[in-house]
RNA sequence: GGCGGGAUAGCUCAGAUGGUUAGAGCGUCGGAUUCAUAACCCGGAGGUCACGAGUUCAACUCUCGUUCCCGCUACCA
């Protein structure tokens, strides 16, 4: 295996277009900070980078919703964000934004050098331009029809009623999220990063050089290096972004994938501007070979991270690759999928809110059940009984019993050393085990088995004291029990410092019960961190019990933001524009007879109905597959369609009309169904 | 439909390159104990490793097929 001087950990940059949940801290945030505090504490050389990402069209559209300029906006997450993080204990070395000075000028001189060397394409488009605005529209900014569930309200890359992901020529009547007025194809020229060019490179580099990643990672990039990559553009028509860096270029900006992970550059050096003693300069951990560069990012970000950003690297030419991406699956939470616009999420300023100091409780539960192979579930019974069973009852209880003993016994004294047993000398050895067993899976980014392993040593000194059973040994030999104790209270200290990684905060009040400072990693295992005499500061309690009531009244809260989301999902869509009676009766909506319904083979969504439409009978598909997973119960049941549509061919077969739904509002879509038996070809009036 | 990931004890999850009785924590049942936040400690029960074939002396582990979940992708007048 290749060994490195120093690493480069980045931790993707969340998206200040809101808060932070456990959801981001247990699949991204914790995985990095657990591997930097540990390689920290090892000593190595290493710089853990972080940031907002606050450029792009969402941020546009939520300042426009409020009526706030977009800095506004990315203002109050950046800093909500920020907090958060540092309450967490996130231990960044340095944590920006992409709206940083810094940013800007490394953004641009980024693009600068692939555009004078020529590795973009340039490619002239229509897009949707809003003449009044004076403006091209992003996706985003258009607004319009969905053509699949006829939601009002879709936006050009997508309707968040039906989930489909859209193209802005597919809207029907589209217009101006920003204007009200009706948009117009115009042509625009934008710069490409041709993908395809790196097709070869990419396949040798991860298909072949990289097969150590998680199946999750190795695969996915499998699988879009298999279906070829197409190039893609770098820039976008908005005025929220760096400006492209080419004279004569107005109203054009850096697309927001492109500028985002360049963020991870400018805050390494800003970070080594302000301390260039400290970390020196910038290039040593970008552009140095025995410099190792790692990703942590959650699933989502897989393609960027390993097929984007390296071709990026690559194709500047004087930077590293990252040696590793150890993305994670995503968390659910009580079952559901995490939902920022849902509000089904737990927040982390607000879990501090009402668990405040409980930091590492939260970071404990995280790791514990972290995503690392699938997508795993947080529920606060579980949370509950970590908590209870585990932090309180395995290590806070084992802290507790040998501080309390010590005091009892020998005035909170480090009592002496005496001649040691095979028991002693196997629990003091069992430290140096598990100190080997952490490292393995540490390095190797299991991070929720090395956690187990750091636990294990609690419940080792537990079973210790019970075995050695210290209070019953007191009454006649207080030799004997001073070596027990303080075997257990070395024990203890190697707490400290297995846990440091995983929980700094309990790490630290654990340090000071014990009136130690700062340890090492390498000091695990030790058998003499505290010398005898060494006096303890009075024993407190290292994790409190959490009480059925506060986890009731979490769950309530999350049973609150369902309901209330269950009654705003049945808001009816705001009324349509009128349109004349002439325009109606154009329209020729008819009644026939289901002859024969199946799926259509290849096409997941895809019914094909053939209807006695007592005109001759006609076939028409309809994209309702989901909701009628046995279509032959329909065959002789009567539907309504739109019976004057021209003819569209759909995965090879002719549709001769539309078949009429009713959409429900989870976005599900149910037939339009005559109650009673109505002549084959009817009009509807 | 294509591609990728997953399916292992009641629950949440581990199980490199195939090899003796398949693991952990929690939960449950029983026992022991009282220094400790009724915590700790010991023991038991509990799994046809999604399903069906195949390769092999041997498969949870490899191959093929099927079912279900997640993601990307195609399709959705």
């Amino acid at each position: 295996m290749k060994t490195f001087k120093r690493t480069t950990i980045t931790s993707a940059l969340p998206y200040a277009n809101g808060p932070v949940h456990i959801g981001h801290l247990a699949g991204v945030y914790i995985p990095a900070d657990i591997y930097a505090r540990y390689l920290r504490l090892r000593g190595e050389e290493v710089v853990y980078i972080g940031g907002s990402d606050e450029h792009g069209v969402p941020i546009t559209i939520k300042a426009r919703k409020e009526g706030l300029r977009p800095q506004d906006i990315v203002d109050r997450y950046h800093s909500i964000i920020k907090k958060s993080f540092e309450d967490f204990g996130i231990s960044f070395d340095v944590y920006s934004r992409t709206t940083s000075d810094t940013h800007k000028q490394v953004a641009s001189e980024f693009f600068r050098s692939l555009y004078e060397k020529g590795k973009f394409v340039e490619k002239t488009s229509e897009q949707y331009y809003d003449a009044e605005a004076g403006q091209f529209l992003a996706d985003r900014y258009i607004t319009g029809t969905c053509p699949h569930c006829k939601n009002e309200a879709a936006y050009g890359d997508q309707c968040e009623q039906c989930g489909t992901s859209l193209s802005p020529t597919e809207l029907l009547n589209p217009k101006s999220a920003i204007s009200g007025s009706v948009p117009v194809m115009r042509e625009t020229k934008h710069w490409y990063l041709p993908l395809d060019q790196y097709q070869d490179f990419l396949s040798d580099w991860i298909l072949q050089g990289h097969k150590e990643w998680k199946p999750n990672v190795y695969g996915q990039c499998k699988s879009w290096l298999d279906m070829g990559l197409q190039p893609r553009a770098v820039s976008r028509d908005l005025d929220w972004g760096i400006p492209v860096p080419v004279a004569g270029v107005e109203g054009k900006v850096l697309y927001v994938w492109f500028d985002a992970p360049i963020g991870y550059i400018s805050n390494t050096q800003e970070m080594c501007a302000a301390q260039p003693e400290k970390y020196g300069n910038w290039e040593r951990w970008w552009k140095d070979p025995e410099t190792r560069l790692l990703h942590f990012i959650g699933k989502d970000n897989i393609v960027f991270h390993c097929i984007v950003f390296p071709s990026m690297l690559r194709a500047e030419g004087t930077y590293i690759l990252p040696e590793n991406v150890p993305a994670n699956e995503f968390l659910n939470l009580e079952g559901d999928k995490i939902s920022t616009s849902r509000n089904w999420a737990v927040w982390l300023h607000e879990y501090l809110e009402d668990f405040p100091g409980q930091q590492d409780v939260l970071r404990y539960v995280l790791t514990a059940n972290a995503p690392e192979t699938k997508d795993n579930d947080f529920t606060w019974k579980d949370f509950q009984a970590r908590n209870n069973n585990e932090l309180v009852a395995i290590y806070g209880n084992f802290v507790n019993r040998a501080l309390v003993l010590t005091q009892k016994y020998f005035d909170g004294c480090v009592p002496a050393l005496g001649a040691l047993d095979d028991y002693d000398r196997q629990v003091l050895a069992d430290c140096a085990s598990i100190k080997e067993k952490v490292e393995t899976l540490l390095d190797s980014f299991h991070f929720r088995d090395a956690q187990k392993e750091a636990m294990n040593l609690a419940r080792i000194g537990n079973k210790y004291l019970a075995d050695t059973e210290p209070w019953k040994v007191v009454k006649n030999d207080l030799k004997r029990t001073g070596s027990i104790l303080n075997v257990s209270l070395q024990l203890a200290a190697n707490l400290a410092i297995v846990f440091e990684p995983f929980l700094p905060f309990s790490s630290e009040k654990l340090r000071r019960m014990l009136h130690l400072n700062a340890l090492v990693w390498r000091d695990l295992g030790r058998t003499d961190l505290l010398p005898e005499g060494h006096r303890l500061a009075a024993p407190e309690l290292l994790f409190e019990k959490i009480e059925d009531n506060r986890i009731e009244a979490q769950v309530k809260k999350l049973q609150e933001t369902k309901h209330a989301n269950e009654s705003s999902e049945y808001r009816p869509q705001p009324q349509k524009a009128d349109v004349s009676f002439e325009d109606f009766t154009r329209l020729d909506i008819r009644v026939g007879t289901v002859l024969d319904c199946r799926k259509v083979p290849k096409a997941d969504k895809l019914l094909e109905f053939r209807i006695d439409d007592g005109m001759g009978g006609r076939t028409i598909l309809s994209g309702i597959a989901a909701y009628y997973p046995k279509p032959e119960e329909l065959i002789g049941t009567q539907v309504c369609f739109v019976a004057n549509f021209p003819p569209r061919k759909l995965r090879g077969i002719d549709s001769e009309g539309m078949i009429l739904s009713a959409e429900n509002p989870d976005g599900s879509l149910t037939l339009i169904q005559p109650k009673k038996e109505l002549s084959n070809g009817a009009a509807i009036v």
